[in-house]
DNA sequence: GCAAATGCTGACCATTTAGTCAATTAATTA
DNA sequence: TAATTAATTGACTAAATGGTCAGCATTTGC
C-alpha cells in the first residue's frame, strides 16, 4: 500500500499530487544511487544498470527520468557544487580569521566524513580534465567561489591579522587536505587497520588540520 | 632505417641484441602511453586502442606485450609506487625535522609538477577502492611507507623538536597538499587563467606549503 | 467515468571494445 | 644459410552496455 508523503508528514512540504510525489521520490533515488556509483566507478565505469539496481528501479526507468547517462552525471555534479557554495558562506561569517577559517575547515571535514561520494565524483571529473562539466562551467563556478575567499584572506594579511602567505596556495592547501579525507577514504581506512576513522579520530584529524593551518599563518589555535 | 641505441649512445646501457632492445623500447613506449591515458580516462575509460595510438603501435602489439589491460594497468601502478618509495628515503636523510620535511615536500611537489600522470592514476585507483591493486597489496605498501615516517615524527615530537601533533594527520596533510598539485592540475590551471603554473609560481607554491607546515608544527621556516 | 497525460518496463538493437589468432616478417643461432 | 625463435598485425569474435520503443498501468482533470 502506497503511503503519501502528505499523510506521513502532514503539512511538511506538501506535494501537489501523487504523480509529482513519485517523480520527486524516484528521481531522488536515482540521483542518490548515481552519486554513489559514479563515485566508486567513475563516469565510464558506472553502468546505468548498476545505478538502476541500487535505486531499486528498472534500467529503462532511469532513462525515463534522465535521457542519457551524461545528463544524470551532470545533475550529480550540479548538486555537489550546490553544497559547496553553502560551505563557502561559512567562510565569510566572521571577521576573525581564526574563527572563519576554523569553521570553514570544520564544515568541510564534516562533509568529507559524512558524505564522501560527491567529493569523489568531483575529484574524478577534475582529474580527467572536466570532460563532462566543461571548462567554461568550471571556470564560472570556481572563480566566484575562490575570489571571495582570496580577497578576504588578502585583507586579513594587509591588516596584519595573518601572516602574508599567498592566499591561493593557502586555499589549495585547505581544499586538498579536507577533501583528502573524502577522496582517499579508502587509503586512510586501510592505514587504520581496515577500520573507518572513529568519531574520536575524525575529531582529532579535524583539530590537527585546524591547528597546523592556523599556526601556519601566524594564529594561535584556541584550545 | 632503424638506429640501435648502442650506436646512438655508445657505451650507455648496452643492450644485448636488437630484439631485446626493441622489446625494451616498445614496452616502455606502451607503459608511458598507458600512464597518460589511464590518468586522463581512468581504467574503464581508457581503451587499448588509444594507448596503442599514443605509443605509435598497432593495438594487437599492445596485447602482445601485455596480455590484458589489467596487466598493463598493474604495471603502471607498480611503477608509480616504485618512485614514491624513493621519495620516502628523502624523509629519513636528515635528523633535523625542518630539513627532512622541507626536502620531502619539495621532492613531492617537484614530482607533482613534472610528472602528474602517475599520481592521477593512483588517485583514481584509491578513489574507486583499489579494485585492481587490491587491499592486500595496498596495505603492504602503505604500512611500510607510513610507519617509518610516523616513527620518525613521533621521535621528534618526544624530543621536543616539533610540537606534539598526531603524525598520521600531519602526513595525510603533506600527501594531500603535495599531490593536489598533480591530481587537481586542471582545476589549478583554470583558476590561473587557463595557464599552467609558471616556474615562479611553482616555487612560490612549494615555499608556501613548506612555510605553513613547518610553522604549523612549531618550526621556524628558514628564509 | 472516461479520455488524456504521465509513469513504467521487458525486449530489443547498435555500438564499442578487450582480447584472439593465423599468417607474415625479422632477427638470431649454429 | 637454414632452422628456430621472436615480433608484428589485420581481421575477427564475443561480451558489455547505452539507449529505444511499443504496449501496458496508473493517475488526473473534466
Amino acid at each position: 500500500m502506497y503511503v503519501s508523503i502528505k499523510e506521513t508528514f502532514p503539512g511538511v512540504k506538501p506535494i501537489a499530487n501523487k504523480k509529482a510525489e513519485i517523480r520527486e521520490l524516484h528521481s531522488a533515488a536515482i540521483i542518490t544511487a548515481a552519486e554513489e556509483v559514479f563515485a566508486l566507478k567513475g563516469f565510464k565505469g558506472a553502468t546505468t544498470q548498476e545505478i538502476a539496481d541500487l535505486a531499486g528501479l528498472p534500467k529503462a526507468n532511469v532513462h525515463y527520468y534522465f535521457k542519457t547517462k551524461k545528463d544524470l552525471y551532470n545533475k550529480v555534479l550540479e548538486d555537489v557544487v550546490e553544497v559547496w557554495k553553502k560551505d563557502a558562506d561559512a567562510f565569510n561569517q566572521s571577521d576573525d580569521p581564526a574563527i572563519a577559517i576554523s569553521n570553514y575547515i570544520r564544515s568541510k571535514m564534516d562533509y568529507s566524513f559524512s558524505k564522501p561520494f560527491g567529493s569523489k565524483v568531483w575529484a574524478n571529473e577534475i582529474i580527467h580534465g572536466t570532460p563532462v562539466l566543461g571548462d567554461e562551467k568550471l571556470a564560472r563556478f570556481l572563480s566566484i567561489w575562490e575570489k571571495r575567499k582570496t580577497i578576504q584572506l588578502s585583507r586579513w594579511a594587509k591588516q596584519g591579522k595573518i601572516l602574508p602567505v599567498d592566499p591561493h596556495y593557502l586555499l589549495f592547501m585547505i581544499w586538498a587536505t579536507t577533501q583528502h579525507y573524502a577522496d582517499f577514504e579508502h587509503q586512510i581506512r586501510v592505514l587504520n587497520g581496515n577500520k573507518s576513522l572513529s568519531k574520536k579520530q575524525q575529531k582529532a584529524a579535524t583539530n590537527t588540520v585546524i591547528e597546523i593551518i592556523l599556526r601556519g599563518i601566524g594564529l594561535e589555535p584556541g584550545k
